[in-house]
DNA sequence: CGCATACTTGACGTCATTCAAACCGTGTGG
DNA sequence: CCACACGGTTTGAATGACGTCAAGTATGCG
């Protein structure tokens, strides 16, 4: 399936929207639409010529798995995110649907060509690629020193924004994207210790659980400075 | 002090080897060169309108701190690196000289006009982004899961094969380019856990301690198994 | 209805932190 | 030259957080 830019929800947000209209045109006819249903792997780590992606819709993990067979989930991507090796041999990390998820995908060698043809393009790349860094290393910041308790509440803090329509407030009832286990990946617990310090947070005021994935936002504020303390 | 790139150390592995000679004397022409000696800070979080350098000689630390005053490494920079905020409109960490050092540095404006100019320089820097990248997400599989011995075997292991001159052996002798405080900073651990562990690794006999920065590997392939061990 | 999957909760053990004290190499002043 | 203080480091003992093991509770699906 070819791509249709014009009903494309992230034209104006994902890299591509720095380009012109023909510019557009032309790297369009090179990409091709993908759909993925949740748990469905786009690339595998150790995979060689893998392609690149622009996330539309639903969202995408990156995800690490050390020799105990254990997962560590590494980065979460919304829609406009781009993923894939440009310059590694290989694919370093799994990266799999969490929900059902669309995308734009694009030959390594094609999106090169792009690059070296639209300096704007590289640029919004290198833009992107920054703030994945960025992002990266607050993760790596909180997962360091942080309690259990700080990087749970962090995180849920993070969900609320990013589920909130406005850019500064976060929003007050919103569901998990991630399962339990998932978010034990992602801040380095386990399931257990989760399921307590939910458990704690909600005793404490700060939320409340509606069913297995809802979130009720009681008290922001008392979120956000637990979201700061360390240990002890 | 303008650029004497023909002398320069990493002129065939920092962003800048991509250019052409001419190029290369045109950007040279806007950096200037800076020392800096141990200690010292090359931006400060919250700085805006930071410059950007390519590290010539020497190591630097980025830095983040939280509320408490405690500090967190969050990635160190090695020769031919490139550092700066090119598109945040404030620098998001401190960065700091481990070591004495000496960069070549650029304004802001001036590398965004060279990235416009030269496509291949564009190149270099993503895929040194995506570097970056995959060293913090390593930094984050790490820390989010190992065991503190783990976490200090990997770091060793690390710094040998950083200090040998073969990229595919580990150096068999070596300085920590980091003091304990420092080192735990890294690894999101206590002073005194660092020493504990270091001294567990002497006894086992994976490494032997050569005065407080000294360290011989007696053992690559046991502090390489040790890497890999979690909690349990 | 029965089974599977996800989640919650409790008891207990392990590991890293905390607090405290001693150690060592270096530089300073008597 | 020695005493002394100082920063970085090592080591010990006690506390506490999180993991492990195990049992029990939803929720959904065939």
């Amino acid at each position: 399936m070819s791509l249709a830019c014009a009903e494309c929800p992230v034209r104006d947000s994902a890299a591509c929207a720095v380009l012109s209209e023909e510019e557009r045109k032309a790297l369009a006819s090179a990409g091709r639409t993908r759909k993925l249903s949740r748990g469905e792997l786009l690339f595998a780590a150790g995979d060689t010529d893998t392609a690149c992606a622009t996330l539309v819709t639903g969202a995408l993990k990156v995800v690490a798995h050390n020799v105990d067979g254990n997962e560590q989930i590494l980065a979460l991507i919304h829609p406009s995110g781009f993923i894939g090796e440009m310059f590694a041999p290989f694919a370093q990390h799994d990266v799999v649907s969490l929900t059902d998820s669309q995308l734009c995908t694009f030959a390594r060698k094609d999106m090169e060509r792009a690059i070296d043809e639209y300096p704007a393009l590289a640029r919004a790349l290198l833009r992107r690629s920054q703030e994945d860094l960025h992002s990266a290393r607050s993760m790596l910041e909180r997962t360091a020193r942080a309690s259990a308790e700080s990087r749970l509440a962090a995180l849920i803090h993070d969900f609320a924004h990013a589920a909130s329509d406005s850019p500064c407030h976060p929003a007050s009832q919103f569901d998990l994207p991630l399962t339990r286990g998932e978010i034990a990946n992602m801040l380095g617990l386990t399931i257990e210790t989760v399921s307590r310090k939910l458990s704690d947070l909600e005793k404490m005021g700060a939320i409340r659980r509606k069913g297995k994935r809802g979130i009720e936002l009681l008290d922001p504020a008392l979120l956000l400075s637990l979201s700061r303390k360390e240990f002890g």
